[in-house]
Formats: structure tokens, sequence, C-alpha cells
DNA sequence: AATGAATGAGTCTTCATTCAT
DNA sequence: GATGAATGAAGACTCATTCAT
């Protein structure tokens, strides 16, 4: 009796978490509102109150779920030999889950980039996993030199983790014209490896 | 009878246009309040709305004064021979009006990463001219063969752009600790030219 | 779950209706004040927004609410056989709702006689139904010379109902002194029919 | 000097009242706006407080300055022979202050079908001496029979009064439709006077 | 667990009124 | 006397949150 009733509990709760990540996308935190999360993901108002103990608890639950999501599929992407092609391994990776949950994916970048103080640290927090995995791949370019030594590779790693995310602004900015999620990971990876010199 | 007012007038304006852009740099355009703003300016609410019809109105003119202090900025920039020092000259006048007007850069680029659809075309429009500029430099740049050719210019500026911007938010987002200010114009320039590959 | 809901929501809507209608008749429109509408009805102001969404539908509603109510007391108007029998009987059944709902009927009388661009449509399109009537009766009466010819039925229906609504405003001017309200139906036929000449 | 001031003074009192009196026949007390009035009268909102102690003496002025025309029109009123002819006569050079003064009329007019206790005595006193000469003048027709005696003058004076107001109302709020003003005096006469009835 | 009616703090906005120039 | 900037009380309306059913 448990078991179903908390498979049941975990299904609606990932419901409200996607209807919240769809408006808190498209509302923004304080423009989102409850009882409209609620009505469309199928409930009434209070039913929210169940699962989430406040609007900004539900907020952070999505910026949790959306890092989770991403973490996940970094787990995934496919190890590859060259500094190169592991970065760009994990940019098809990240681009792939933002296919996948573009609202979570959304609340996430526009909360990156509005560095607000109540929820800078957090999102910082979940994007570490990520940042780390980077770093490490790029102390490993440094060592073999194919990466420059001049700078800490963590800085670097946070480079690249800005120059994606900026695409996805540049992306989602323009209507999806430039850049494509398709070049979206090559353009990262040569920006980010290559600059615009000669 | 008004005679003197005109002046006292503009400068009631600014005053209230400076304190609007720390709000709303600080809490948004929702979180901002405009009894707050009119309170923390030496003023009643009442006053707000003797210089701008609605809370909106009041964010655009916020707005505007940022673009209008930012172009301002890039017109006294010193021109360079080279696209490095071009680019350089641009970055360094554009940290150097951030420095004067932090509050308005704030909002100007807080909005720009957040692609909200009522403010990104505003946005997009005042940030154009500094775009123009940069792209020109580098169309010239691609025929003195500084610069890859295998892009359109106008893409590669948004690129410079938006690095300069994420800077700016990794400055903030990091109180300060990296970029600063100080190195950011030169950051901005070799990630952009150089990359961070060997 | 929501059972017994349907009909305590009819409940409260209509102690609402109730109390605004006293209040619009006292205040008129611009000078009521939902807060006090809703305290006085014995809910909170938020109250008041889960039954009506706008001041102005709120009004809208007790309008028709006055309608209504006069409607139903006309058609339990008893008919009578000469048109002076029937015209007594419909002005008798009018100011008999008129003792049970005066707030309502309050309402409606002075948005009929401030002829507000905004109601006035409203309120003519809901008076209809009792001019209606009159010209019915007035055009039988007609037919059968009680009533003189060289005048639209209409035109006379709409001076019947106007005497009825002119006898009510001085009833309330004159706090109710002259004329009573017994003395009412009589006197609104006979100021009709008769005339003052002799 | 000061002859010259006062007249001055004179005159823009008198715009100010006749924009006060568009104002207030158009939005009504509540409705009205200050700053309009002041600005359509062509002088600026501080003014109206150099000439009216507040928003409500304004209105009890416009209101004043009404009956003080109607007044100065019954005055100029031909006498007739019969007291049909004297009421119509009464009723025409009301018609005519209509003409002229239609903004005035109209605040009067409405006010004096809302009842609003805070205005109504002083809308009954300023009408009561054109109350006064219908009253005498049906006093008079009393004693020479052409008038119903089983019925108090007062009384009757102030159906006439009624009645003529009423068909004002039926005038505006039908858009001039009916009854015109051409044929309003005699129809509120022979209605008044010989009633629908045969 | 789900509901949705009730709540009331909080916000934008209006506007009559004051008063220094 | 005219002006219009400043004021702040007041009001409509929103919405996160609570809680009885």
């Amino acid at each position: 009796m448990v078991r179903i009733s908390r498979k049941a509990r975990e299904t609606v709760r990932q419901r409200l978490l996607e209807e919240a990540a769809i408006q808190f996308a498209r509302d923004g935190f304080e423009g989102a509102n409850i009882n409209s999360i609620a009505t469309e993901a199928g409930f009434a108002k209070g039913t929210v109150y169940n699962y989430f103990s406040s609007k900004e608890e539900l907020f952070g639950e999505v910026l949790s779920a959306a890092c989770q999501r991403a973490a996940a599929g970094y787990a995934a992407a496919p190890k590859g030999d060259s500094v190169r092609s592991r970065l760009e391994a994990l940019a098809t990776a990240d681009v792939a889950v933002l296919r996948d949950d573009e609202p979570f994916m959304k609340v996430l970048v526009r909360e990156a980039m509005s560095f607000r103080p109540q929820t800078y640290p957090l999102v910082v927090q979940h994007l570490a996993p990520f940042v780390d995995v980077v770093r490490d791949v790029l102390a490993a370019g440094a060592a073999s030199s194919e990466i420059r030594s001049d700078r800490p590779p963590a800085q670097l790693a946070l480079l690249f983790t800005g120059i994606l995310t900026l695409l996805y602004v540049q992306h989602w900015g323009s209507g999806g014209a430039w850049p494509t999620l398709d070049e979206l990971p090559a353009l990262a990876v040569t920006t980010f490896l290559d600059g615009a010199g000669t």
C-alpha cells in the first residue's frame, strides 16, 4: 500500500515540477503563479502545498531537478580521446538534455545569468559537477599540451561553461535562428579552443 | 515662473532613475517596489508618477539611459591600430562605463541575459550600436587577415559582445573575485581572439 | 468534496450582492468601496474577487439581480379587468418588490435617472420587460378607448414607467414623507391617467 | 486697480464654473478631475484653489450657478392667462435655459434624481423658487377650477416639476430622440394636466 | 491526499490638496 | 494671482498561503 502510494506521490510531484519549470521559464520567479501551475498540471492550488512548502521551495526544487537532469546527461556522455572531442561530447550531452528538458534548462540558465544573491549559490553549487568535469578534462589537456597552461584550469572551465551558456541565451534570444542547437556544440568548442584570431 | 524648474526637474528625474537602476538591478523588474524607489530617492511615492507614467515606463527609461551611457562610452573609446588593440579599447571603454554606472549596466546585462520577450527587443535595439561597431572592426580585421574569415563578422561580433557580458556576470557572480574589472578587458579579448587551445 | 459548497457558494454570493446593493445605493458606483462591502458582508476584501472579477462586474451583477427581482414581481402581479386596474396591479407589484429589496431598487432607479453612458444601455435593457408589459396594456387600452390614441403606446409606456420612478425618487428624497409607499401606486396611476386638470 | 482685478477675477471664476459644469455633467462628482477641469479651462491645477476651497465647494457652486441661471429664466417667462399657458410658459423658459446652459442643467437634474443626502437639500433649496412659482400658479388654478382641488397645490407643483425633469432625463437618455426639446414643454403640460386617459 | 474558499499583506496607481516660487 | 511639483491618503486588485471539508 505504501509502495503504490509512494509511487503515485512521486508521479504527482514530477508533474508539478514539469509544469512549474515551464511557467518559471516563461514568467520568471515573481511572475509565475502557483494557482496557474497547479491548474495547468491538473490539480488544485492547495495540492502544491502538499508537496512543496512554499513557492521558493518549489523554485528551488525545479532548479535542483534541472541540475540533476543535466548531471545525468554528462554522466552519459561518451568519452573521447582528445580534449576537443571530450569537450564536444560534453557539450553535445548538455544540448541533448536541453532538447529533452528545455523548460528546466531555461530556468537554470536564466538563473545562472541573473546572479540573484538568493539563488546564485544554489545554481553554482548545482553547476559545480559539470564545471568540475570540464576542469578535469582541461587539466589533463594542459598536461598533454593541448591546452594553454598559463591559466588555471578552473578558470578555463568557467569560461567554457559560460560560453556554452551564452550560446544558449543567443539561441533562445534569436528565436532559434543562430546558433541552432545542431551547430551549437561545435561552435562552443571552436570558440573556446581556437578563438577568432588567425 | 517655471524658469529654474527645467533644470530642477531634470535633476529630480535623474535622481529617480539612479535609484530605480539600483533597485531594478538588485530586485529585478517584478521584485522592485515603486514606493521604495521613491522613498530611497528622497521623495514620496506619488512623485514618481509626476515623471514616469508607470513602473513599466520607468523601467524602460532606466534601460534607455543605460544604453545611452554605454553608447557615449564607446564613442569616447580611443581607436587603436590592430584589431586586438581596437577591441581592447572598446572593452576598456565599456568597463569604464560600468565603473561609473554599475547599477544601470547591471540592469542592462541582466535583461540581456534573461531574454524576456517584453524587453529583449528593446535591449537588442539599444545594444545594436555597440555590436555594430564591433562588427565593423571585425570585418576590417577579416580583410586584413587578422580575423578568421570563415564566419560572418556579425556572428563574431555577437560572440565578442557575449563574452564581454559573460565576464561581467562572472565578475558580479563571484563577488568581484574573478575576473576583476582591471583584468576583464584583456581577458575578454584574449578569450575571443586566441582561444584556450595551443 | 465540493458537494455542499454549491449551495454555500450561492449563499455567500447573495450576501455579497445584498451588501453591495446597500452600499452602491448609498454611495454610488464610484463612491462605494470594495473593502467596505466585503467587511460589512462579513468577509475579507479578497473574497469579493473570488465571486466577481471586478468592481464593475459586481455593480453589473447588482443591477442584473435588481432587474430579475423586479421582473419576478411583475410576473406575480394579478391581472385586472380595466387598464386602470392593470396598471395599478403592476405598480403595486413594483412597490412590493421595492419593499423587499429596497437597496437593489435604489441602485436601479438611481442608475436609470443618472443616464451614465456606461450603464444606461444596461438599465434600459433590463427595464425593457416592464416597459413592454405596460406598453401592451396601454395598446389594449387604446383599442378599447380607455387610453388616448393620439400617442404611440410605447411613448406612453415610457411616461408611466417614468412617473412611477419619479415618485420613488420623491419618496426617497422626502425621507418617505410624500408620497408614502402605500399611496404610491394609486398616485402613479391617477397622475398618469387623469392628469391634474379638471 | 481693484475694479479691473475684480472683473478679471469674476471672468476666471466663470470660466472655471463653465468647465466644471461640463465635466461634472459628463463624469459625475467622483469621476470628475480637478486637474482636467483646470487644464481644459486654460489654467493650472492650483488656480482652482484660488477660487474654490475644495472640490466639494466647486461642485456646490456649479449647482448654485445652475439654479441661478434657471431662476433668471423663470423670471423672464411671459405670463399667460390660463394655467395651461402659464405652465407652458414656465416650461418653455426652463427649456430655453437648458439650451443655453446644458451642462449646468444636467448637473442639476442628475443631482436632483440621485437624491444623495449630501447634496439633495441643496438641490431642493435651489429648486424651491421654481416649485413655488408653479405652486402659486396651480393654487390660482384651483381657485378658478382649472385644476383639481383634491390635492395640495404644493404636491401638484412637485409633480409638474418632476415630470418636466423626467422628460429631460428621457431626452438625454434617448440621445435626443424622444422627446425633442421642441416638443418637450407641450408634452410636459399635457401629460400633467390631461393625463393619458380618455 | 485533494480541494478551493477565505484571507490579508502588499502593490500599483490616482488624485485632491498644499505651498514655495 | 498663477503655477505645477510634491505629497500621501485611499482604493482596486493580486496572490501566496492556510485550513476545514
